[in-house]
DNA sequence: CGCATTTGTGAGACAAATTCATATTATTCA
DNA sequence: TGAATAATATGAATTTGTCTCACAAATGCG
């Protein structure tokens, strides 16, 4: 029936200002133009809209309906304008976020909280569905900000370091291990491996410690939550590797140890990649820095 | 920024068919006037609607936000046209109630209760506010139709008579003019009458009886619901006038006697106003037929 | 690298909305 | 009741905007 946004404003103006005439001045438009509209749409519709046979133009229970529709959707466009303004004045965005390490959760959580109250008009949030291939993703704009260990020269994207963190030991204070200064390669031989359930590339004890040194744990399980992982160190089912922010976070203390792996202990750098569109933004600046300092402050425990 | 629901339709056109060519194809319409239609809409917006460097084209973070305006509001649009398609068929349609006489309701909300079922489109109120003055309303076409009980030559405005009632008086068991076989004006001078918060020229009992006679109650009480004033009744805190399908209402059966008014009784008529462009309406009929039929089931107790 | 697919652009055709001038209809008030 | 006033309707002309057509430019895939 051809409705547009004209019609749903100009049935509003027809009841707010109570006439048709009186619309036309508040609209500026001619009498004569609402005249027109009103009849070709009356007759587009096949149903009166106005109580014709009165002299203000009153809606009738039609023009009542359309007039619900109106002030229904109307408000909605209003918002959506408001939404591209302060998207154009960098006020409000997008920020979808995909992590590659599962651990992030940790330190992401209390950074966002933070986030969020700098920047309320900010759609953010975390997709850990598409954990592979986050940045294809990234490019196609499917998220606008991933977290990862891997930095590629990629086209487009740029990658911001954001703080270094430690990979270390973590076992029962009862577990033999936990006699030494710190764990080596062979020491894994003998051991149960409590990982997150993601493939060993990403995992930083199998891409910068096993697997170069060709060592194989005597068994692999894998846990999803941070908590049971610790949980089941603790009871002396198995050892883990976790980052130092998580095992020094003070929700989880509990009877277990923590070591460094080889004698210096290992380095890993976390990184943020967006697009190159996107970095330079208020909102992703503000972010990233909150990136590389708030999580330093977990690590201090 | 000059949106139209045809930019809605294109955006969840290219959203759902996934680009431009294919959304042209699906819509019916060439693929350069998409082309047009998009860059019109993106300089106004004022935002990257679309990821451009990727072939097919696809929505942007921004376009996203307007995708999801297009799926609130389009489906909006299409109930409407569903509800006008139903008017024009008259399947849907308005029916808000005024009610002059108070108690109606008694026998309104059953009537209401069958037709509801009947006519699930129709929007159904009873608008008890505008008890006075409704005809003028209804002309106004405020409310669709008018109960009452005095038919005027009203240009536009059929009276549908709908059933005979009888006003009964109605007093406590132990009361004295419990004794009598019928009661007349007089016997009202020593009484305290209880009636419905309305005008007297509303009232049976004063327009058909007390003013004609000019006999004034010993004392008036005004009292808003049917239920309180049988209570009262009952404990011979005062003496009522009813129409008959009230006191035969078994919900209310308790300790009170009727009694006819005048050795022969009065007799009352209702009647439906509509305007006469609504009373040929089927749902409009359906209604004045069971208005006009189910009242007497009450009536016979 | 080159062909196929997809998107962008400019000019002209066409449709639709608005204006201007004026007619018609309702309401008000004497 | 009958001006006088206010509100709405109508027709023709003008303006505005949208679409198509033809072709150019860009991207993706083998």
């Amino acid at each position: 029936m051809h409705l547009e946004f004209r019609h749903l404003r100009t049935i509003k103006a027809i009841h707010d200002f109570g006439g048709l005439a009186r619309a036309a001045e508040g609209m500026n438009i001619t009498q004569s133009a609402l005249s027109h509209q009103v009849k070709g749409l009356e007759d587009q519709a096949g149903v009166e809209l106005f109580v014709r046979r009165t002299k203000p133009l009153r809606l009738s229970s039609a023009g009542m309906r359309l007039l619900k529709l109106a002030e229904k959707v109307l408000p909605e466009v209003e918002a959506l304008e408001d939404d591209f303004r302060n998207l154009q004045t960098g006020k409000s965005g997008r920020l979808h976020i995909a992590i590659e390490c599962h651990a992030c959760f940790e330190w992401l959580f209390p950074v966002l909280e933070l986030f969020r109250k700098a920047w309320p008009d900010v759609d953010v949030d975390i997709r850990p569905g598409l954990a592979f291939d986050a940045l294809p993703a990234l490019q196609r704009e499917e998220v606008d900000l991933v977290v990862s260990s891997d930095p590629e020269g990629l086209d487009g994207v740029d990658f911001t370091a954001l703080f270094d963190y430690e990979p270390v030991f973590v076992a029962s204070a009862q577990h033999a291990l936990a006699q030494k200064d710190f764990v080596v390669a062979e020491d894994f031989r003998d051991e149960l491996l409590i990982t997150y359930p993601v493939e060993r590339a990403r995992l930083d004890i199998f891409s910068q410690l096993l697997t170069p040194a060709k060592v194989e744990p005597r068994a692999l399980r894998q846990v999803e939550l941070t908590a049971v992982i610790l949980l089941l160190v603790a009871s002396n089912r198995g050892v883990a590797v976790l980052p130092d922010w998580v095992v020094r976070e003070v929700k989880y203390h509990s009877d277990y140890v923590t070591r460094p792996i080889t004698r210096t202990g290992l380095t890993r750098r976390l990184y943020a990649a967006t697009r190159d569109t996107d970095t330079g933004k208020p909102f992703m600046a503000h972010l990233l820095r909150l990136a590389r300092t708030e999580p330093v402050k977990l690590q201090r425990g």
